[in-house]
DNA sequence: ACACAACAATTGTCTAGACAACTATCGTCT
DNA sequence: AGACGATAGTTGTCTAGACAATTGTTGTGT
């Protein structure tokens, strides 16, 4: 019983079936690529989750955005929206206020502080982007982007638009 | 100021460059599937990133595994090893047994009972796979399944084997 | 033999993610 | 108008994920 022979080990480990071996590849390349992201977010003390839904609020200006609305939108959901906004309303990337038509919601709206923030952060991301997956070819993104939209369509809700 | 017109926001999301898009996609889509899976493993009081471990344990026997090689091999990343480690630990799915050759290394193994565990999952685990991606042909499977592993090359640890 | 860098694993601590229970408000039915 | 189910957010609580600092052990150079 020691650690020899790791080259056999890996070599016994087949999927068990074709589908498996897509899905753990698909975990493994977002597991991979997204430890590039975190890095950049982290000097920025954001999530990619944050400036996703930064993001969100700039696209849909001059409209603010009731809160769970804003949670459907989100790339990955977000049970904790609510604690997500507190973080964000705390460093003044975005305002929060109960609306008058119908008391029950809360309309989030990015601040300038918070549109700042995403310029700074533009052109360090593209150039992360880059790295992540800049040596793909055109076509090869393009059919990437189109496997994986064929892929989720079922488990997407009705009329999601998450981004 | 109000929740109007969903659909000209949405319009208005374009992705910066296709680069992006690609890496959102993919976030997208292991969202979405991965809450399938989370679903299955839940009903066995387990995480997919413990299901591996078993998994990767029990492709390793008869030999053990020392602890940080059985981390590097995990599809996700694992800082929290021990701590996960110790979970299996109590439920008696897996067994550590300091090596007497390096006194430093910890060798974990998996027990009956762990194996008997990953053999009731099996089928339902098989059948979620099938819901996840069973309605792409054995073409585009292939092809996607090609596709991430270019993304992912420049971003893998030398000889990295993580399934 | 002894100092010391490298290594394997563990622990402390903080933040993020998940689910369920709860509060406040609204719409509707009678 | 009053009751009631539905909706919008919030809060409590537990678990998982991440990073840094620490302990014990090994090998190497002098």
């Amino acid at each position: 019983m020691s650690t020899s022979a790791p080259k056999a080990v890996a070599e016994s480990l087949r999927f068990d079936s074709p589908e498996q071996e897509a899905y753990l590849s698909l975990w493994r390349t977002y597991d991979r690529l997204r430890a590039l992201e975190d890095e950049l977010f982290l000097s920025f003390k954001l999530t990619a989750q944050q400036y996703n839904l930064l993001r969100l609020l700039r696209a849909a200006r001059p409209d603010s955005v009731p809160t769970l609305t804003l949670a459907e939108r989100l790339v990955s959901r977000a049970p904790d929206i609510t604690r997500m906004l507190d973080k964000l309303e705390l460093r003044k990337l975005i305002t929060r206020t109960r609306s008058t038509e119908d008391r029950r919601a809360v309309l989030v709206a990015i601040t300038a502080v918070g549109i700042a923030l995403l310029d700074r952060i533009a052109e360090p991301l593209r150039l992360c982007h880059e790295r992540q997956l800049g040596h793909l070819s055109g076509a090869q993104l393009k059919s990437l982007v189109a496997l994986l939209k064929v892929a989720r369509a079922p488990h997407e809700p009705d009329g999601s638009t998450w981004a």
